[in-house]
DNA sequence: ACCGCCGGGTGCC
DNA sequence: ACCGCCGGGTGCC
């Protein structure tokens, strides 16, 4: 039995350890996904760097800057690569040696993923770690921040398991559930272990574990406490499902449903209340996190007032028989939103909790009103936050689990959510590229002939076909442009770079680093992750104010555009970005010493200077290579 | 992606 | 383009 943590654990145990890396692989894992709207690029790229530096020379020797975390007296350096000291005077040795260091680390892209990383879990775990590197995060982690949890969680699984008929059993209620769930009246399951011992099955005083599903078509979802007395009652002029079975607050028809019970088990127990006058009263187990998650629940059958005295014909037991199988099934199986949709929002939940200081006003009723959007909308939010984009045709998005695309894509527009182009005289100039991207190379060839006044434009790549449209532009109006495109990519969606913003904010919040994001998740609950339980005490906040965070996203997306210039290998960006960088961590620094404020080491790597200086060592080392 | 799979876009021996 | 390759989307109910 696979034992998966549950997911409030998946954010600690990620957080990973940078300083283990070197060189550019590091770079881009604390980059992460490359953000699409990054808010200070053009002052990032245009305003004057100040500089602190009387010297503005730029050394190319990688001695000049060294990571902070590795003061240097000994008049060694140490090799930004691989780490081992060299004589820091000896300038050719340093090169070479570089050179040599540099080609050995760049011909295994394929297999360095592994190994590398750490998890604090890891550390935890392994007290030979006790380089002095580390020693301030697990001295952290030995005075019992990191407590083994009893598991709890799995305690219950693994009792079912046992209970649990064998596998087979299991795909017997499968069956008999889609055998009968076209039909609207059950057609009654050929049960292969129909009761031999035809005495009257036992149902006065059963009791049932299930749940409330459905809640965001509840009257009052936030009414709900552990202990709430409940009880059932049909809903028969229910449009989705005529078997709907309601939970209600209270045991009287008239009170505020509270959501409904899931709709195979409705399927075998409306037939029960409605012919055999059963009815079922009880309680809410326990109350999950969030409003729309299901809520366990224990309900009681008795007999109403006119219900029958024997309950032994064949059709009742059998219905009987598969009510607690559905029961079982759904214990094992709980039926859930969205799983994407809930990891995100513990996401989000959890980012707001833990940085309250960190976020605005603003910001944070923002996030609260994701919560407030219509289910679908939010899935289709976050499924568009997890693709590439930043545009998306229309006609490309199709999810089973968001029946009416057209009204979430409208709300999330409404809401400033998502950016929504349908008409040619939307589209602005910035945009145009980015969209132009969605479209296939035969539209783009078809829109190149035109505006170029030529045929063909075969044997051009999409990226030239793109840039040689864009330059071209004075070849047809501007407004002609336009309608072609839109012509072809018919309406395209954007997330807003507002929301954007603040989720990738979120997102780096909650999980700290920039390797892991939501698919995270989806990881740890197919077991292709594991972590093992603990539980994780926050003494003191990464982020201890806002101020920090800013310079630190800032720093963020200066480290992001060098990399993207490095890819593209535009030379002068990468110098501005190191000289950038080497200012703001000079002055970072200045700041840092006068303080008398000790900076743990682990806080150390959230910092705008740890990001800067990075910058510096893998820029340096990428110029050094340009040299020859 | 730390998997594994699928399907579309793309290139020109 | 009947091909391989590459890279994006996806996985959960």
């Amino acid at each position: 039995m696979v034992i998966f943590p549950s997911p409030s654990f998946v954010q600690r145990a990620v957080v990973t350890l940078e300083m283990v890396l070197t060189g550019r692989e590091s770079l881009i894992r604390l980059i992460g996904r490359r953000r699409r709207f990054l808010p200070n690029r053009r002052s990032i790229l245009s305003d004057p760097i100040p500089d602190p530096n009387p010297n503005p020379n730029l050394s190319p020797n990688p001695v000049v800057e060294q990571p902070p975390q590795q003061p240097d007296q000994s008049g060694d350096v140490q090799c930004p690569v691989c780490g081992r000291n060299l004589p820091s005077d000896d300038h050719n040795r340093i090169n070479s040696h570089l050179d040599v260091c540099l080609s050995q680390s760049q011909p295994k892209p394929a297999t360095k993923r592994k190994l590398s990383q750490r998890t604090l879990l890891e550390l935890n775990f392994s007290p030979s770690n006790s380089k002095p590197k580390l020693q301030s995060l697990s001295h952290q982690s030995n005075s019992a921040s990191f407590l083994p949890l009893p598991n709890n969680g799995c305690e219950e699984e693994e009792n079912c398991d046992k209970q649990e008929p064998p596998e087979k059993h299991e795909t017997g209620v499968n069956s008999t559930l889609v055998a009968t769930s076209s039909s609207s009246s059950p057609s009654l399951p050929l049960n292969s272990g129909v009761p031999d011992d035809s005495k009257p099955v036992d149902v006065l005083g059963a009791t049932l574990e299930t749940f409330i599903v459905g809640r965001r078509h509840a009257d009052n979802p936030d009414e709900i406490c552990a202990g709430t007395a409940i009880s059932l009652l049909r809903d028969p002029q229910n449009v989705k499902d005529p078997n709907a079975v309601k939970v209600v607050s209270g045991d009287s028809a008239c009170c505020k449903s509270l959501g409904f019970l899931p709709r195979h088990l409705a399927q075998y127990l409306s037939p029960l209340i409605d012919n055999y006058g059963l009815g079922f009263q009880g309680h809410v187990t326990s109350v999950p996190k969030h409003s729309l998650e299901i809520v366990p629940i224990q309900v009681t059958c008795h007999k109403t007032a006119n219900g029958e005295s024997k309950y032994a014909d064949e059709t009742f037991i059998c219905l009987w028989k598969n009510v607690q199988h559905v029961v079982k099934f759904e214990r094992r199986n709980p039926p859930s939103t969205v799983k994407y949709q809930l990891n995100f929002f513990l996401m989000l939940q959890e980012a707001l909790r833990n940085n309250i200081h960190l976020l605005t006003e603003d910001e944070k009723t923002y996030m609260d009103s994701f919560t407030l959007l219509s289910n679908e909308s939010q899935r289709l939010f976050i499924r568009l936050y997890t693709r590439k984009g930043p545009w998306f045709r229309m006609s490309s998005i199709s999810y089973s689990e968001i029946v009416d695309t057209q009204k979430a894509v409208k709300e999330l527009a409404d809401k400033e959510y998502i950016h929504f182009i349908e008409d040619a005289n939307q589209l602005c100039m910035s945009d145009v590229k980015d969209i132009l991207n969605v479209l296939n190379v035969s539209e783009l060839r078809e829109i190149w002939s035109i505006s170029l006044k030529k045929g063909g434009g075969h044997g051009l790549k999409k990226q030239h076909l793109i840039s040689s449209i864009i330059s071209s532009d004075a070849g047809v109006p501007w407004s002609q442009l336009s309608t072609m495109i839109l012509e072809r990519s018919s309406s395209c969606i954007r997330i807003s770079s507002k929301s954007e913003s603040l989720m990738w904010r979120t997102e780096r919040l909650f999980f700290l680093n920039g390797e892991h994001d939501l698919s995270s998740f989806l990881l740890v609950d197919m077991g292709k992750i594991k972590y093992p339980a603990y539980n994780c005490i926050i003494s003191e906040p990464i982020f201890s104010n806002r101020r920090n965070l800013l310079s630190y996203e800032e720093a963020i997306e200066v480290a992001q555009i060098m990399d993207e210039a490095l890819d593209t290998n535009k030379i002068e960006v990468v110098l501005r970005c190191i000289k950038l960088a080497e200012s703001r961590v000079s002055t970072d620094f200045s700041d840092r010493y006068s303080t008398s404020e000790s900076v743990s080491s682990i806080q150390h790597l959230f910092t705008a200077s740890w990001v800067y200086s990075k910058v510096v060592t893998v820029g340096i080392s990428f110029l050094e290579q340009e040299r020859r």
